[in-house]
DNA sequence: GTGGTCTAGACCACT
DNA sequence: GTGGTCTAGACCACA
């Protein structure tokens, strides 16, 4: 799986680390018990800091995706807690949700929008 | 309608006010034509600085939610490009979806968190 | 011929005012020796403020466009400079041309938009 | 390249750098993937605050010129849509050729003055 | 009284 | 060291 920055992005390239990863994982491309490459191999790679990468994998810890482990570095490791998940999917959703009624979009369109973007992950190719 | 900051939020004053009044618009509490109060009046009422009502007011104008008049301040003007508006919904809800799947959230699960926050908006009570 | 104001636009209300008696003289609406409203009639019709029209009104007499008469108002009246006008048409499209040529806008389509303006100013139709 | 500021104009001070800056990559002297001094850095060059060379450069990128990239600062990356950008010319040559219509310019006129300021632009030479 | 602009100085997150 | 955010206080153009 590949890993990339863009540079020109507003979010912070430890948050577009933390995405990808967890994009990853929902389409099946990284599976629990997989490792990430480490700290050193993947700043290198896509040049950026160590500290960068380093960052990533804290959060990602911190969400309960993976586990740190200081001889095989980061192992992912689901840390599900399905009540919690729900309630910070809601609050991530709320407003753009309300941007789009704003704008117009209605319910059954959110419903064809979640449901496009799960194809989308379960049918994921490299692009 | 009651706008207010949390000061103890990580999240930028400018965007809480922001995310308040798109949240005030998608639930009826706001309409087309009102006006929100002067940046100063507001700034004051909430007490923080006018350049940071300012700002708020400008990322609005920008994303299309009101227009700037020189009279009355900042108007409640829609400016409805349903295309873009499901684009951007889409990456913004894309990564919240993710971390969803990760946690074991299943698809039936997020239609039913988005009806209910539609019930939520449709519904709103000042909480 | 109808003026009016776009409260919502950026400009100027008197900047507005100004352009469009602009536009109204080079379209032909509008012909030397021709007489503007009073600045309290036009400023009744269009619901702006008395001082707004008469600023715009003054400027318009500070670049050559009208005379100020106590008694009959204000007046069309071209002071053609026609040297001094291409200095300053240079200075007002240079910058827009420069945008122009940063998106790729080839010489050619410049001239083809001067020549589209040229016409709609030649047949123009209140619109 | 040199940006400096004419503490004299009635431009504001971060439209004049914005200007500046177009016309320093209209005329080839700032190209694609060049990047701007820091907004610390030019504020202290031209004796002017940070916060204005900020707002210059945000409202650069917002008009598609640039990327604001975390490591590097203000790249020059040019957004090109060409339909708008004829679009936003027109508007914003249609008055400058009203005021010369009226100033007796003819319209071969300002076909040659727009070959003069592409003249300009391809030899430019630090004036 | 309204927003627009500019200055000054501060803290923080990210790199 | 970089931009992002916030505060504070000032002047001006516009309405």
């Amino acid at each position: 799986m590949i890993l990339s920055i863009d540079f020109n992005s507003d979010e912070a390239f430890y948050i577009q680390l933390r995405n990808q990863i967890i994009i990853g994982i929902a389409t099946g491309r990284i599976r629990e018990g997989d490792s990430l490459p480490s700290v050193r191999q993947l700043a290198d790679n896509i040049s950026i800091n160590m500290h960068t990468v380093n960052k990533a994998y804290s959060v990602l810890k911190q969400e309960g995706f993976v586990k740190l482990d200081r001889r095989k570095g980061a192992i992912i490791s689901l840390d599900v807690d399905k009540q919690r998940g729900l309630e910070e999917m809601k609050e991530e959703i709320a407003v753009a949700m309300a941007k789009g009624i704003c704008k117009g979009i209605r319910r059954e369109e959110v419903h064809r929008l979640v449901d496009e973007i799960y194809e989308l992950f379960a049918n994921w190719e490299e692009n």
